[in-house]
DNA sequence: GTCTATAAGGCGATAGAC
DNA sequence: GTCTATCGCCTTATAGAC
């Protein structure tokens, strides 16, 4: 039996339940304002059956957080592996823009509880996710680096300020996305096109 | 005795040094990871004692928000007032998010808790400070609108998205904004730099 | 696997002494 | 204005019945 398997069998189809709440709840009243009673209540359960299923909220939280970023990079790789090897740099950083997106607004709870808590959550938690994280972020810096070293993105660019900046204007998008008016795909767009064509 | 005179003035030194600590702490802990009796330990106090000074902890942090929200908009405010008549919507956009950057990373305790917090705040604090924030932000949709307007952003441009990435990236400034490195100013003018110029 | 019951401690808030 | 003392409630977590 995989891994994969494992993870949607009955046997955890609870574990996988309240990971879905859990992950919903602290991302809209994050960390600190999420307890576990809630959480329960959700489910028709009683706080205390949670423990048979995580040892602590602290645990809980962990578990979602890495989903999260699994998720995220999962996205954001297939669609970069999506692209003809020989994609330009524009292509390349448009299509990890959208993926990252559609990863946080899409099946946005996980992806957004770390983004929602970054900072508020318990030191222990934080450096267990840095690392993953720090992954994550090294991607999209080697292929902003690829992309100035190509010339594609001028020289004078500070690509630092850059990435924080990609990160900041598209990380805020689920403070205001609103399904309907514009496709994920097209907010991703419109956002890498300020940054790539500029507005004036 | 003016406004202004009567906040400095010893009677009210006490309730000034609570809303300095609340702010730092509730910007960096969060509102819901901020107890009462820490911010009161950083002053020597006992928790009860706050409640002289303020009626509960959700006035305490509205304060702290009302603050800073106040502040930014003077920042901004003055930052464009200095302006001469004639600047052009380049200067003006650049000043402004100047303007917010400082108010957001020099004096950032106070405005950087509503960046923290908003979305995890009890709806009563939230519903009380939106009015204000939906005053600053239409400052910045009216010099946005004005700009396009003058042709000197493209009439393509989607102004609404435009002012949400601008938000969106200034403001994650304050994660991860170290001093020493780079300016406020400087910062501020990368960042309008990418949107305004481009960065391919 | 989930329940009930409860432990052990933390929380915001209040009352009254000083 | 600040203190001590405490109330009433809520929180995470555990133990043992079912």
């Amino acid at each position: 039996m995989s891994d994969l398997d494992k993870k949607n069998s009955s046997k955890n189809k609870t574990k996988t339940k309240i990971l879905d709440v859990s992950a919903r709840m602290f991302s809209k009243q994050g960390y600190n304002g999420t307890v576990l009673r809630d959480i329960a209540n959700e489910l028709n359960m009683k706080a205390g059956s949670l423990y048979y299923h995580f040892e602590s909220k602290e645990q809980l939280v962990l578990e979602v957080l890495n989903i999260g970023l699994q998720n995220i990079t999962d996205k954001v790789m297939a669609a970069i592996d999506a692209l003809p090897e020989d994609a330009t740099s524009r292509e390349r950083l448009f299509a990890a823009a959208k993926g990252h997106l559609t990863a946080l607004l899409e099946k946005g709870d996980y992806t957004s509880t770390s983004i929602r808590n970054l900072g508020l959550l318990p030191d222990s938690v934080l450096e267990e996710v840095m690392v993953s994280r720090k992954k994550y972020e090294n991607m999209w810096r080697t292929w902003i680096e690829e992309a100035q070293a190509k010339g594609d993105i001028r020289a004078d660019i500070n690509i630092k300020v850059l990435r924080l900046s990609i990160f900041g204007a598209l990380n805020r998008t689920v403070a205001w996305y609103k399904e309907g008016e514009l496709t994920i795909n097209e907010i991703a767009e419109i956002q890498m096109g300020f940054l790539w064509d500029g507005i004036s």
